[in-house]
RNA sequence: UCCCGAGUAGCUCAGCUGGUAGAGCAGGUGACUGUUAAUCACCGGGUCGGGGGUUCGAGUCCCUCCUCGGGAGCCA
Protein backbone atom coordinates (compact mmCIF):
# COMPACT_ATOMS: atom_id res chain seq x y z
CA UNK A 1 0.00 0.00 0.00
CA UNK A 2 0.96 3.09 -0.85
CA UNK A 3 2.16 6.23 1.27
CA UNK A 4 1.17 9.39 -0.55
CA UNK A 5 1.33 13.11 0.14
CA UNK A 6 -1.94 14.85 0.14
CA UNK A 7 -1.10 16.74 -3.03
CA UNK A 8 -0.96 13.39 -5.07
CA UNK A 9 -4.27 11.94 -4.06
CA UNK A 10 -5.90 12.65 -7.34
CA UNK A 11 -3.55 9.60 -8.45
CA UNK A 12 -5.05 6.96 -6.35
CA UNK A 13 -8.53 7.33 -6.70
CA UNK A 14 -10.02 4.13 -6.20
CA UNK A 15 -7.08 2.91 -3.65
CA UNK A 16 -6.02 2.35 -0.42
CA UNK A 17 -3.32 4.51 0.88
CA UNK A 18 -1.88 6.03 3.88
CA UNK A 19 -1.07 9.26 4.27
CA UNK A 20 1.01 10.73 7.57
CA UNK A 21 0.28 14.25 8.62
CA UNK A 22 -1.64 16.85 11.63
CA UNK A 23 -5.15 17.21 12.54
CA UNK A 24 -6.74 20.34 11.29
CA UNK A 25 -10.00 19.84 12.57
CA UNK A 26 -13.00 17.11 13.50
CA UNK A 27 -16.47 17.71 13.62
CA UNK A 28 -18.54 14.08 15.06
CA UNK A 29 -21.88 13.69 14.43
CA UNK A 30 -22.31 10.27 16.89
CA UNK A 31 -22.71 8.23 13.32
CA UNK A 32 -20.58 9.62 11.42
CA UNK A 33 -17.27 11.25 12.20
CA UNK A 34 -14.86 14.18 9.78
CA UNK A 35 -11.19 14.72 10.45
CA UNK A 36 -9.75 17.21 8.14
CA UNK A 37 -5.63 16.20 8.18
CA UNK A 38 -2.98 18.32 6.73
CA UNK A 39 0.44 17.43 5.55
CA UNK A 40 2.38 20.81 4.22
CA UNK A 41 1.01 19.93 0.67
CA UNK A 42 -2.32 20.32 1.11
CA UNK A 43 -5.99 19.44 3.20
CA UNK A 44 -7.66 16.30 2.96
CA UNK A 45 -10.84 15.55 4.69
CA UNK A 46 -11.05 11.96 6.09
CA UNK A 47 -14.51 10.33 7.06
CA UNK A 48 -15.62 7.28 9.51
CA UNK A 49 -19.00 5.87 9.85
CA UNK A 50 -20.13 4.80 13.80
CA UNK A 51 -20.96 1.33 11.94
CA UNK A 52 -18.51 0.38 9.43
CA UNK A 53 -15.64 0.72 11.77
CA UNK A 54 -14.64 -1.02 14.88
CA UNK A 55 -14.81 0.07 18.57
CA UNK A 56 -10.84 0.99 18.82
CA UNK A 57 -10.59 3.41 16.07
CA UNK A 58 -13.75 5.31 17.02
CA UNK A 59 -12.38 5.80 20.46
CA UNK A 60 -9.05 6.70 18.87
CA UNK A 61 -11.27 9.41 16.72
CA UNK A 62 -12.99 10.73 19.63
CA UNK A 63 -9.41 11.14 21.03
CA UNK A 64 -8.01 13.46 18.37
CA UNK A 65 -7.10 16.87 19.25
CA UNK A 66 -5.91 19.82 17.25
CA UNK A 67 -2.35 19.28 16.24
CA UNK A 68 -1.73 15.60 16.78
CA UNK A 69 0.34 14.12 14.46
CA UNK A 70 -1.14 11.08 12.93
CA UNK A 71 -0.92 8.37 10.14
CA UNK A 72 -4.64 7.35 8.72
CA UNK A 73 -5.31 4.62 5.91
CA UNK A 74 -8.31 4.86 3.69
CA UNK A 75 -9.81 4.69 0.22
CA UNK A 76 -9.28 7.98 -1.45
CA UNK A 77 -12.11 9.03 -2.86
CA UNK A 78 -13.16 12.68 -5.12
CA UNK A 79 -15.56 14.60 -3.28
CA UNK A 80 -16.67 18.16 -4.07
CA UNK A 81 -17.61 18.53 -0.68
CA UNK A 82 -14.54 17.72 0.76
CA UNK A 83 -11.54 20.41 1.38
CA UNK A 84 -8.58 20.12 -1.15
CA UNK A 85 -11.50 17.81 -3.58
CA UNK A 86 -10.45 14.64 -2.55
CA UNK A 87 -11.53 12.15 0.82
CA UNK A 88 -10.00 9.69 2.59
CA UNK A 89 -13.04 6.46 3.95
CA UNK A 90 -10.45 5.48 6.72
CA UNK A 91 -10.25 2.17 8.07
CA UNK A 92 -7.18 2.87 10.43
CA UNK A 93 -5.87 5.68 12.16
CA UNK A 94 -2.56 5.80 14.21
CA UNK A 95 -1.64 8.46 16.32
CA UNK A 96 2.02 9.51 16.37
CA UNK A 97 2.05 12.61 17.99
CA UNK A 98 -0.05 13.66 20.52
CA UNK A 99 -0.84 17.46 21.14
CA UNK A 100 -2.86 19.01 23.68
CA UNK A 101 -4.06 22.47 24.31
CA UNK A 102 -2.97 23.86 20.89
CA UNK A 103 -2.25 27.72 21.64
CA UNK A 104 -3.83 28.75 18.02
CA UNK A 105 -7.28 27.72 18.00
CA UNK A 106 -9.21 28.24 14.61
CA UNK A 107 -10.73 31.47 16.25
CA UNK A 108 -9.25 34.94 16.26
CA UNK A 109 -6.03 35.96 18.11
CA UNK A 110 -4.22 38.98 18.01
CA UNK A 111 -1.04 40.25 16.31
CA UNK A 112 1.19 40.09 19.37
CA UNK A 113 0.03 36.40 20.46
CA UNK A 114 0.51 35.22 17.16
CA UNK A 115 3.75 36.74 16.69
CA UNK A 116 4.73 35.06 20.00
CA UNK A 117 3.71 31.67 18.92
CA UNK A 118 4.97 32.37 15.63
CA UNK A 119 6.46 28.63 15.56
CA UNK A 120 3.15 27.27 15.30
CA UNK A 121 1.41 30.06 13.94
CA UNK A 122 3.19 28.85 10.49
CA UNK A 123 1.70 25.76 10.22
CA UNK A 124 -1.88 27.88 9.11
CA UNK A 125 -3.00 28.12 5.84
CA UNK A 126 -2.85 31.79 4.93
CA UNK A 127 0.84 31.31 6.42
CA UNK A 128 1.75 28.51 4.09
CA UNK A 129 0.12 30.40 1.42
CA UNK A 130 2.62 32.74 2.18
CA UNK A 131 5.72 30.71 2.85
CA UNK A 132 5.05 29.51 -1.09
CA UNK A 133 4.73 32.60 -2.31
CA UNK A 134 7.86 33.88 -0.78
CA UNK A 135 9.47 30.92 -2.54
CA UNK A 136 8.31 31.34 -5.83
CA UNK A 137 9.67 34.97 -5.40
CA UNK A 138 12.95 34.01 -4.49
CA UNK A 139 13.37 31.28 -7.30
CA UNK A 140 12.03 33.67 -9.74
CA UNK A 141 14.78 36.35 -8.88
CA UNK A 142 17.24 33.18 -9.11
CA UNK A 143 16.15 32.56 -12.35
CA UNK A 144 15.72 35.45 -13.82
CA UNK A 145 19.24 36.52 -13.17
CA UNK A 146 20.63 33.13 -14.11
CA UNK A 147 19.41 33.40 -17.63
CA UNK A 148 20.84 36.80 -17.98
CA UNK A 149 24.31 35.57 -17.00
CA UNK A 150 24.66 36.90 -13.89
CA UNK A 151 26.82 35.67 -11.59
CA UNK A 152 25.69 34.79 -8.08
CA UNK A 153 28.62 36.28 -5.41
CA UNK A 154 27.64 35.97 -1.85
CA UNK A 155 29.08 39.51 -0.03
CA UNK A 156 30.36 39.43 3.66
CA UNK A 157 27.66 39.63 6.75
CA UNK A 158 30.64 40.22 8.87
CA UNK A 159 32.17 43.22 7.93
CA UNK A 160 34.30 46.06 9.26
CA UNK A 161 32.69 49.58 9.20
CA UNK A 162 31.68 50.36 5.46
CA UNK A 163 28.10 50.64 4.25
CA UNK A 164 25.35 53.87 4.80
CA UNK A 165 25.14 54.84 8.24
CA UNK A 166 26.63 54.44 11.23
CA UNK A 167 24.00 54.77 13.30
CA UNK A 168 22.08 52.01 12.20
CA UNK A 169 24.53 48.96 12.67
CA UNK A 170 24.19 46.33 14.58
CA UNK A 171 27.69 45.70 16.60
CA UNK A 172 29.70 42.64 17.81
CA UNK A 173 33.12 42.13 19.34
CA UNK A 174 35.17 40.63 16.82
CA UNK A 175 38.51 38.84 18.05
CA UNK A 176 41.35 41.78 18.57
CA UNK A 177 40.08 43.54 15.26
CA UNK A 178 37.65 45.86 17.90
CA UNK A 179 34.19 45.61 16.15
CA UNK A 180 32.53 43.94 13.00
CA UNK A 181 29.14 44.59 11.73
CA UNK A 182 26.27 43.25 10.25
CA UNK A 183 25.82 44.01 7.03
CA UNK A 184 23.55 46.74 5.48
CA UNK A 185 24.38 46.06 1.88
CA UNK A 186 25.99 43.83 -0.12
CA UNK A 187 26.04 46.60 -3.08
CA UNK A 188 29.75 47.89 -2.37
CA UNK A 189 31.45 44.38 -2.43
CA UNK A 190 28.82 43.95 -5.62
CA UNK A 191 30.78 46.90 -7.24
CA UNK A 192 33.90 45.21 -6.80
CA UNK A 193 32.88 41.72 -8.10
CA UNK A 194 31.22 43.41 -11.06
CA UNK A 195 34.79 44.62 -12.01
CA UNK A 196 35.77 40.56 -12.19
CA UNK A 197 32.95 39.59 -14.02
CA UNK A 198 30.54 42.13 -15.60
CA UNK A 199 27.12 41.00 -14.58
CA UNK A 200 26.48 39.89 -10.77
CA UNK A 201 23.98 39.47 -8.00
CA UNK A 202 23.72 38.85 -4.21
CA UNK A 203 20.88 37.74 -2.43
CA UNK A 204 20.85 37.30 1.44
CA UNK A 205 19.88 39.04 4.70
CA UNK A 206 20.62 42.63 5.88
CA UNK A 207 20.66 44.28 8.79
CA UNK A 208 19.18 47.55 10.12
CA UNK A 209 19.47 48.79 13.54
CA UNK A 210 17.12 51.41 12.70
CA UNK A 211 14.12 51.77 15.57
CA UNK A 212 11.65 51.83 13.10
CA UNK A 213 8.34 51.14 13.95
CA UNK A 214 6.35 50.74 10.88
CA UNK A 215 4.26 48.02 8.80
CA UNK A 216 7.53 48.56 6.29
CA UNK A 217 10.04 47.69 8.31
CA UNK A 218 12.42 44.78 9.94
CA UNK A 219 15.84 45.19 11.30
CA UNK A 220 16.66 41.67 9.53
CA UNK A 221 15.66 41.80 5.67
CA UNK A 222 16.38 39.77 2.68
CA UNK A 223 17.80 41.78 0.06
CA UNK A 224 18.62 41.14 -3.83
CA UNK A 225 21.13 43.06 -5.16
CA UNK A 226 22.38 43.05 -8.88
CA UNK A 227 25.25 45.38 -9.89
CA UNK A 228 26.01 45.99 -14.16
CA UNK A 229 29.65 47.19 -15.48
CA UNK A 230 28.51 49.49 -18.24
CA UNK A 231 25.34 50.15 -17.33
CA UNK A 232 24.02 53.35 -16.95
CA UNK A 233 20.92 55.00 -14.94
CA UNK A 234 18.84 54.99 -18.14
CA UNK A 235 20.00 51.25 -18.32
CA UNK A 236 19.35 50.35 -14.69
CA UNK A 237 15.75 51.50 -14.69
CA UNK A 238 15.06 49.01 -18.01
CA UNK A 239 16.85 45.88 -15.91
CA UNK A 240 14.48 46.70 -12.69
CA UNK A 241 10.76 47.02 -14.59
CA UNK A 242 12.40 43.71 -16.55
CA UNK A 243 12.87 42.26 -13.52
CA UNK A 244 9.98 43.13 -11.25
CA UNK A 245 7.38 42.40 -13.99
CA UNK A 246 9.33 39.32 -14.35
CA UNK A 247 9.08 38.45 -10.35
CA UNK A 248 5.59 39.55 -10.65
CA UNK A 249 4.24 37.69 -13.39
CA UNK A 250 6.09 34.75 -12.14
CA UNK A 251 4.31 34.56 -8.75
CA UNK A 252 0.88 35.23 -10.47
CA UNK A 253 1.56 32.31 -13.05
CA UNK A 254 2.56 29.79 -10.92
CA UNK A 255 0.97 30.71 -7.20
CA UNK A 256 -2.62 31.52 -8.30
CA UNK A 257 -3.84 29.31 -5.34
CA UNK A 258 -1.69 30.82 -2.92
CA UNK A 259 -3.16 33.74 -3.86
CA UNK A 260 -6.71 33.14 -3.95
CA UNK A 261 -6.21 31.45 -0.43
CA UNK A 262 -4.47 35.02 0.68
CA UNK A 263 -8.03 36.54 -1.14
CA UNK A 264 -5.71 38.56 -3.07
CA UNK A 265 -7.22 40.57 -6.27
CA UNK A 266 -4.57 39.72 -8.98
CA UNK A 267 -5.56 42.38 -11.45
CA UNK A 268 -3.30 44.93 -10.29
CA UNK A 269 -0.79 42.30 -10.54
CA UNK A 270 -1.87 41.35 -14.00
CA UNK A 271 -1.26 45.17 -15.35
CA UNK A 272 3.05 45.00 -13.95
CA UNK A 273 4.39 44.82 -17.35
CA UNK A 274 7.35 46.96 -18.57
CA UNK A 275 7.63 49.59 -19.00
CA UNK A 276 7.13 51.82 -16.06
CA UNK A 277 6.00 55.04 -15.96
CA UNK A 278 9.20 57.27 -14.95
CA UNK A 279 9.23 60.75 -13.27
CA UNK A 280 11.85 62.76 -12.27
CA UNK A 281 11.89 63.80 -8.52
CA UNK A 282 11.64 67.42 -9.86
CA UNK A 283 8.52 66.93 -11.52
CA UNK A 284 7.26 64.83 -8.70
CA UNK A 285 7.30 67.23 -6.45
CA UNK A 286 5.46 69.45 -8.55
CA UNK A 287 2.99 66.88 -9.08
CA UNK A 288 2.37 66.35 -5.36
CA UNK A 289 1.65 69.48 -4.29
CA UNK A 290 -0.80 69.63 -7.13
CA UNK A 291 -2.32 66.93 -5.72
CA UNK A 292 -2.29 68.32 -2.16
CA UNK A 293 1.17 67.25 -0.55
CA UNK A 294 2.78 70.22 1.48
CA UNK A 295 6.85 68.86 0.24
CA UNK A 296 9.49 70.86 -0.82
CA UNK A 297 12.21 71.26 -3.45
CA UNK A 298 14.91 68.87 -1.17
CA UNK A 299 13.16 66.89 1.09
CA UNK A 300 13.22 63.27 0.78
CA UNK A 301 9.13 61.89 -0.49
CA UNK A 302 8.09 60.53 3.15
CA UNK A 303 4.86 57.66 2.90
CA UNK A 304 1.97 59.51 2.09
CA UNK A 305 4.10 60.79 -0.45
CA UNK A 306 4.82 57.96 -2.38
CA UNK A 307 1.49 56.75 -1.67
CA UNK A 308 -0.31 59.79 -3.52
CA UNK A 309 2.11 59.48 -6.48
CA UNK A 310 1.93 56.25 -6.65
CA UNK A 311 -2.14 55.92 -6.87
CA UNK A 312 -1.62 58.22 -10.07
CA UNK A 313 -0.48 55.05 -11.97
CA UNK A 314 -2.03 51.83 -13.01
CA UNK A 315 1.85 49.83 -12.56
CA UNK A 316 4.78 50.64 -10.23
CA UNK A 317 6.49 54.14 -11.08
CA UNK A 318 10.24 55.26 -11.75
CA UNK A 319 11.35 58.67 -9.64
CA UNK A 320 14.52 59.72 -10.58
CA UNK A 321 17.36 61.75 -9.90
CA UNK A 322 16.86 62.88 -6.19
CA UNK A 323 18.46 66.09 -4.66
CA UNK A 324 21.88 64.43 -3.50
CA UNK A 325 21.30 65.71 -0.11
CA UNK A 326 18.84 62.98 0.91
CA UNK A 327 20.68 59.99 -0.77
CA UNK A 328 23.96 57.65 -0.17
CA UNK A 329 27.66 59.07 -0.79
CA UNK A 330 28.01 56.69 -3.90
CA UNK A 331 25.19 58.00 -6.13
CA UNK A 332 26.98 59.46 -9.14
CA UNK A 333 26.44 63.07 -9.59
CA UNK A 334 24.14 64.33 -12.50
CA UNK A 335 26.00 66.02 -15.14
CA UNK A 336 23.06 67.96 -16.24
CA UNK A 337 22.08 69.54 -12.73
CA UNK A 338 24.56 68.65 -10.07
CA UNK A 339 22.11 69.31 -7.31
CA UNK A 340 20.75 65.82 -8.11
CA UNK A 341 22.22 62.58 -8.00
CA UNK A 342 21.72 59.61 -10.94
CA UNK A 343 19.47 57.25 -8.46
CA UNK A 344 15.83 56.31 -8.73
CA UNK A 345 13.37 54.28 -6.76
CA UNK A 346 10.61 52.61 -8.08
CA UNK A 347 7.21 52.80 -6.10
CA UNK A 348 4.94 49.95 -5.70
CA UNK A 349 1.00 50.74 -6.21
CA UNK A 350 -1.68 50.01 -3.84
CA UNK A 351 0.34 51.84 -0.97
CA UNK A 352 3.05 49.39 -0.81
CA UNK A 353 5.68 52.49 -1.75
CA UNK A 354 9.61 51.84 -2.18
CA UNK A 355 10.34 48.31 -3.23
CA UNK A 356 13.74 49.34 -4.72
CA UNK A 357 16.24 51.74 -4.50
CA UNK A 358 19.11 52.10 -6.92
CA UNK A 359 21.57 54.27 -8.68
CA UNK A 360 23.92 54.32 -11.13
CA UNK A 361 27.36 54.43 -8.81
CA UNK A 362 30.15 57.87 -9.20
CA UNK A 363 33.17 56.42 -11.03
CA UNK A 364 34.98 59.67 -10.41
CA UNK A 365 37.64 58.89 -7.45
CA UNK A 366 37.90 62.42 -6.37
CA UNK A 367 34.20 63.38 -6.60
CA UNK A 368 33.82 60.14 -4.47
CA UNK A 369 36.57 60.63 -1.94
CA UNK A 370 35.09 64.38 -1.70
CA UNK A 371 31.35 62.81 -0.99
CA UNK A 372 32.60 60.46 1.77
CA UNK A 373 34.64 63.23 3.53
CA UNK A 374 31.63 65.27 3.40
CA UNK A 375 28.97 62.79 4.88
CA UNK A 376 31.84 62.53 8.15
CA UNK A 377 32.23 59.37 6.98
CA UNK A 378 36.22 58.47 7.13
CA UNK A 379 38.06 57.74 4.04
CA UNK A 380 40.62 55.48 5.64
CA UNK A 381 37.69 52.88 6.07
CA UNK A 382 36.81 53.26 2.68
CA UNK A 383 40.03 52.57 0.86
CA UNK A 384 39.35 49.31 -0.69
CA UNK A 385 36.23 50.64 -2.04
CA UNK A 386 37.90 53.59 -3.79
CA UNK A 387 40.99 51.61 -4.98
CA UNK A 388 37.82 50.42 -7.96
CA UNK A 389 37.85 54.13 -9.03
CA UNK A 390 42.16 53.83 -9.24
CA UNK A 391 41.99 50.58 -11.06
CA UNK A 392 39.94 50.57 -14.43
CA UNK A 393 37.39 52.49 -13.20
CA UNK A 394 34.07 51.87 -15.03
CA UNK A 395 30.45 53.11 -15.31
CA UNK A 396 28.14 51.00 -13.55
CA UNK A 397 24.45 50.67 -11.66
CA UNK A 398 22.58 48.60 -9.45
CA UNK A 399 20.13 48.41 -7.29
CA UNK A 400 18.84 46.28 -4.21
CA UNK A 401 14.90 45.44 -4.31
CA UNK A 402 13.45 44.41 -0.62
CA UNK A 403 12.44 40.95 -1.02
CA UNK A 404 9.90 40.94 2.21
CA UNK A 405 8.24 44.40 0.88
CA UNK A 406 7.79 42.62 -2.36
CA UNK A 407 6.37 40.01 -1.03
CA UNK A 408 3.81 42.10 1.14
CA UNK A 409 2.62 43.47 -2.04
CA UNK A 410 2.50 40.62 -4.46
CA UNK A 411 0.62 38.43 -1.32
CA UNK A 412 -1.57 41.95 -0.43
CA UNK A 413 -0.12 41.58 2.92
CA UNK A 414 -0.58 44.75 5.39
CA UNK A 415 2.32 44.65 7.56
CA UNK A 416 5.22 43.16 6.01
CA UNK A 417 6.37 41.08 9.36
CA UNK A 418 4.16 38.39 7.96
CA UNK A 419 6.19 38.04 4.58
CA UNK A 420 9.27 36.29 6.61
CA UNK A 421 8.93 33.09 8.91
CA UNK A 422 10.27 34.79 11.77
CA UNK A 423 10.98 38.37 11.88
CA UNK A 424 13.13 40.31 13.73
CA UNK A 425 11.97 43.98 15.07
CA UNK A 426 12.85 45.81 17.58
CA UNK A 427 10.74 44.53 20.17
CA UNK A 428 10.80 40.93 18.70
CA UNK A 429 13.89 38.59 18.84
CA UNK A 430 11.96 35.50 20.00
CA UNK A 431 10.73 32.85 18.94
C1' U B 1 13.37 58.92 19.75
C1' C B 2 8.46 61.39 19.24
C1' C B 3 2.82 61.28 18.80
C1' C B 4 -1.64 58.32 19.50
C1' G B 5 -4.16 53.79 21.38
C1' A B 6 -4.55 49.23 24.32
C1' G B 7 -3.43 45.69 28.60
C1' U B 8 -10.04 42.16 32.23
C1' A B 9 -10.88 33.88 31.88
C1' G B 10 -6.36 29.73 27.68
C1' C B 11 -7.91 33.25 23.20
C1' U B 12 -10.97 37.62 21.29
C1' C B 13 -13.51 41.22 23.75
C1' A B 14 -17.79 43.87 26.77
C1' G B 15 -18.01 46.11 31.55
C1' C B 16 -22.16 53.44 31.69
C1' U B 17 -21.71 59.24 35.89
C1' G B 18 -16.84 54.57 41.18
C1' G B 19 -20.81 50.02 44.63
C1' U B 20 -16.30 43.53 44.72
C1' A B 21 -16.89 40.37 37.00
C1' G B 22 -19.66 38.98 31.91
C1' A B 23 -20.14 36.98 26.62
C1' G B 24 -18.36 34.17 22.46
C1' C B 25 -14.76 30.71 21.32
C1' A B 26 -11.32 27.07 23.41
C1' G B 27 -11.45 22.88 27.38
C1' G B 28 -14.77 18.90 29.92
C1' U B 29 -19.55 15.92 29.75
C1' G B 30 -23.76 14.46 26.86
C1' A B 31 -27.08 14.50 22.13
C1' C B 32 -27.10 14.26 16.81
C1' U B 33 -25.77 9.89 9.78
C1' G B 34 -22.46 14.62 5.39
C1' U B 35 -19.99 18.16 8.65
C1' U B 36 -17.12 22.71 6.32
C1' A B 37 -14.90 28.11 12.23
C1' A B 38 -20.79 22.06 12.50
C1' U B 39 -25.02 22.65 15.83
C1' C B 40 -27.62 22.13 20.71
C1' A B 41 -27.61 21.45 26.33
C1' C B 42 -24.89 21.50 30.82
C1' C B 43 -20.05 22.19 33.69
C1' G B 44 -15.25 24.13 35.31
C1' G B 45 -12.38 28.50 34.59
C1' G B 46 -10.29 35.52 37.07
C1' U B 47 -4.21 38.57 42.04
C1' C B 48 -8.96 43.09 36.08
C1' G B 49 -0.29 44.38 33.42
C1' G B 50 3.10 45.97 38.14
C1' G B 51 3.58 49.67 42.02
C1' G B 52 1.68 53.93 44.53
C1' G B 53 -2.39 57.47 45.55
C1' U B 54 -7.68 59.57 46.17
C1' U B 55 -12.15 57.33 48.43
C1' C B 56 -16.38 54.30 53.22
C1' G B 57 -15.55 51.64 48.58
C1' A B 58 -11.37 51.45 42.41
C1' G B 59 -11.57 47.05 36.55
C1' U B 60 -13.52 52.20 36.49
C1' C B 61 -10.47 58.41 38.83
C1' C B 62 -5.02 60.36 39.46
C1' C B 63 0.52 59.44 39.26
C1' U B 64 4.35 56.22 37.75
C1' C B 65 6.70 52.09 35.50
C1' C B 66 6.39 47.87 32.15
C1' U B 67 4.55 45.41 27.81
C1' C B 68 2.11 45.45 23.19
C1' G B 69 -0.32 47.73 18.80
C1' G B 70 -0.79 51.93 15.09
C1' G B 71 1.74 56.09 12.98
C1' A B 72 6.14 59.62 12.14
C1' G B 73 11.32 60.12 10.96
C1' C B 74 14.87 56.73 8.23
C1' C B 75 15.10 53.28 4.66
C1' A B 76 14.48 48.10 1.09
Amino acid sequence: MATVRISELGEFVGQQVTVRGWVVTTRSSGKIAFLVLRDGTGLVQGVLARKEVDDALWERFAGLTQETALAVTGTVRADARAPGGFELTLTDLAVTGPSTDFPITPKEHGTSYLFEHRHLWLRSRRQVAIARVRHEVVQAIRDFFYARDFVLVDTPILTGSIGEEAGNLFSTDYFDLGKAYLGQTGQLYGEAAAAALGRIYCFGPTFRAEKSKTRRHLTEFWMVEPEVAFNDSDDNMRLQEDFVSYVVGRAVERRGAELRELERDTSPLERVQAPFPRISYTDAVAKLNTLGSDITWGRDLGGDDETLLAREYDRPVFVFNYPREVKAFYMKENPDDPRTVLGNDCLAPEGYGEIIGGSQREDDYDRLLARIVAQGLDPQAYGWYLDLRRYGTFVHSGFGLGLERTVAWICGLSHIREAIAFPRQIHRLFP
